[in-house]
This record gives structure tokens, sequence and C-alpha cells, in this order.
DNA sequence: CAAAACCGCGAACGCTGTTTGCAGTTTACA
DNA sequence: TGTAAACTGCAAACAGCGTTCGCGGTTTTG
């Protein structure tokens, strides 16, 4: 979801989509991945990333902590398993409206709710999560959308990891909305800092500045690149 | 470094800078603040942000772990004063050369250098660090390079915001290219994703996406914004 | 029916950030 | 000048973390 694909040979930490979801000898698992990453998600959800221990997993399962590593080989895994999951709640991919920009803008938007739903998602993501089959249908439904732009395929993948991290950056900024706080702090070694503040507090920049933005980043980064 | 400024009552963690670098009673500390943060920097720009445990700086400074707590009250202010201190290597800033547009870029530039030079920063700097003197001369000079904007100060705030996360987006996406692999996966279910890596490997997108995207996003962000 | 494969469990290991009591050192004030 | 307060660094400990391991019990394979 981020990145532009290569095959470079990195430490590959074989991911969860490719160990089989049971064995074929034991007895059933008493939970299955769904179960596992639903109830990761939740807790995400609620306490962040960080309220995500396996312990708390577990627990919340009423299983060992243990125990996980029956259906999972790491933390990171469970990572990718709540990444996957949420990325699904993009489906159904937009089809058949207007031009590929409006397409893509209505994705986006789309992305801005998710985020905004699960705040923790774009740091799970920035991790490099193992795309799984949502990812993956995410990502096909995104070169669909830009089949009628004449660009390169690595150009595309930028485009893509650019509008997604933008969108996050979005995100970020409407939760996170007056987190800096420069109280307590002498600004007098700040001319400009100290202006600013002095300045009545202007309105906050209108809501097209996401569309815009997107807009400009899109035509910007595929209609007038060559390749 | 990210966000609008606001004054929220949120849980507010009392900063590094706030506490005085030592008190006036006791024997004089071994080890400077400077000093911490510089060991801190140097490894996290081996080993990564995780490579910064307070035992590995400690150890690095010859000094117990526990003793970092005489200048320092939890690991946060530590990168704090980390991501300060990396800051500071913007300096010093631009000054009378052509528009306003030519100067942002100009810093933006140095700051993608900054990022890649430590490829731990936007990470450091995501986790709403507290500004400190270095930061706080950095947001000064970003308001008095858009001295000649007509446009309000959160707007403005706003836009330094959206391009220092663009400007992370894309020091992670030249240190992490290649980082998604899409090898060893069926991709007959996503027809669209196999059409692309049929296609012969496409040329990178060219050297001027970082200026072009940059600008796109300044006036878009800036020029036609009403107040 | 035996062997192999798998499940869930509880206890442990090494690591983390942080706290605490201690002894020694420097300063401030009466 | 002497004493008390304030500060320093240290070793040890605590709770929490991700992870590993050996166990007994269950299911399937041949």
């Amino acid at each position: 979801m981020s990145g532009a694909p290569t095959s470079s040979a990195e430490p590959d930490r074989p991911s969860v989509w490719a160990r089989p979801e049971r064995g074929a000898r034991g007895p059933a698992p008493t939970h299955s991945r769904d179960q596992i990453a639903a109830a990761a998600v939740e807790l995400a959800d609620a306490d962040g990333l960080a309220g995500v221990s396996m312990r708390a997993v577990a627990g919340a399962l009423e299983m060992a902590a243990g125990s996980l590593y029956r259906h999972l080989s790491s933390r990171d895994d469970l990572l990718d398993l709540m990444v996957d999951r949420c990325v699904g709640e993009l489906r159904p991919y937009p089809k058949d409206g207007g031009s590929w920009q409006d397409q893509f803008l209505l994705l986006a938007r789309r992305q801005l709710a998710l985020y905004r739903r699960h705040p923790w998602l774009p740091d799970a993501i920035a991790r490099r999560a193992v795309p799984g089959p949502n990812t993956l249908a995410y990502f096909d439904a995104c070169l669909r959308l830009l089949q009628p732009v004449r660009a390169g395929v690595a150009a595309k993948f930028e485009a893509i990891a650019m509008v997604t991290g933008v969108v996050s950056l979005f995100a970020r900024s409407a939760a996170a909305a007056g987190t800096v706080t420069f109280d307590h702090v002498d600004l007098a070694a700040y001319p400009h800092l100290a202006a600013a503040f002095a300045e009545p507090p202007s309105a906050r920049p209108d809501g097209d500045l996401f569309e815009r933005t997107l807009r400009s980043l899109l035509t910007g980064l595929l209609t007038t690149d060559p390749a």
C-alpha cells in the first residue's frame, strides 16, 4: 500500500497469507482468523495500536496468549490481518461513473472515512504491511480506475501510494487538529510565530481542500507524466 | 510539525523544554542534554527508532539506564530532543531569493535530504513531538516565507503540515521503493495487477516529480484559498 | 490401533520503560 | 562556617511486552 512494486531480496518474513488457516490433522481451532482480527481491530479502535497486545487480544477472546501463535507467527502477522480486514471495508469499488479523476476521488473519500473510523490504520499500513487479498483487490481496483491514464506502471503505483499517503495526512490533521500547542512558550524569539498568534483566529480552510489537493496531486502526478 | 495550532485541553505531558537543563544545587551532570540527544540520534541512524532503547542510549554514554531519568522524564522526551536536534540541521533558512514558492521548495528539498539522512525522523515527528526551539524556529521561518501569501494563519499551518507530510512520503517512497512485493501471490483473481506485471517494467517517474508535486500542492493549498 | 499432526495451556525467557532507595556531592542560607 | 536541602549517578527491582517451549489431550491418517 506504499512504495512501488519491485522484487528486491529483502528479509522476507513469511506472510500470514501463505500459511494455511488450519491444519488437517488436529482438533478444530476454537477461534478463526477472522475472529482474531475482528477482536484486534475492536481493541485498536478503542485503545489505539498500543492497546493491541497479544495478551489483550487473547484475553478478549478468552484464550491464552501463547495460543495465538497457533494462528500467527508474530504480532506483525496480526497487524497484517487487521489492515487487510479494514481495507476490505472499502468494497465495493466505484464502477461506471464519471472521469477517472472523479472515481479516484470517490475512492479517496472512502479511504478518508476509513482512516477516521480506524485512526490507527495509517500507522499499521506505514509499517510495510504484507498485502492480503483485500489489499490486492484494492490495488487491482486502483489500476482499473487508472486504465485510461497513459502512464507507466511505476508512475501509477507512485500515484496510488502518494494519494494514500495524502489521505492519511488529512485523516491525521483532522483527528489531531490542535495537537501542536504553542502555549507556555516564550515567542519573543520567533517574531512571525508571535505575529501569527496575535492575528485574530482565521477560519479553518474550507472543506473542499481535500478535493482540490487530491485533484492537483493526481493531475500533477499522472497527466503530464511521460513514461 | 503536524496539525494546526489550537489550545485544546489535552493530556499535556510536561515537555522537556520546560524543565531546566540542570538543577542549581547538586554536582554537575556528567552528560549534557545535547550529548544524550546526539548519542540517541546516532543510534537511530544506525538501527532505527527501535534501536533507541533507554538502556542502549545509556550504554552508548557509559551510564546506567536509570540515570537518564535525571535528564528526561520519559522516552518521549528523548524523542523530542532527537527531533529538535535534527530539525536544527535545517538551519540556516533560505532568505532573499526568488518567489516564495521557490524559497519554500528549497526548504522542502532540504527537508527531503534531512529525512533521508534520518529515515526515522518522519515517524518520530508523526508521534506528535513537542516543538523545541529549533522546531519553533522552523515554523517561524516557514511563516516568514509565507508572508507574501494572502491566506489565514490556519491555512498556512495546514499547508506547512501538508508539505512536511508529502516530503516524508517522498522520503519513504525513495527509501522503501520496492518494499511491497507481490511475489509468490496468485494474481489470477486480480486481472489488472496481473496485467501491470506482464507489462515491461517502465522507467520510474522522472526526478522532477518532487518539485511538480509540491508546486501544485502549494498553489492549490494557498493561492486560490480564500481566508 | 498406532503414529503423526495439531490444538490450547501455563510457565518461562529476555527485553522494554520506569521507579525507588541509596550513597555521595554541591550549593544555599542561617 | 555548619547544616540542611537539593541534586547527582547507580544498582536493583517491577510490570508489561513479544515470544518460546514442553505438556496433555484430540483428531486424523495409514
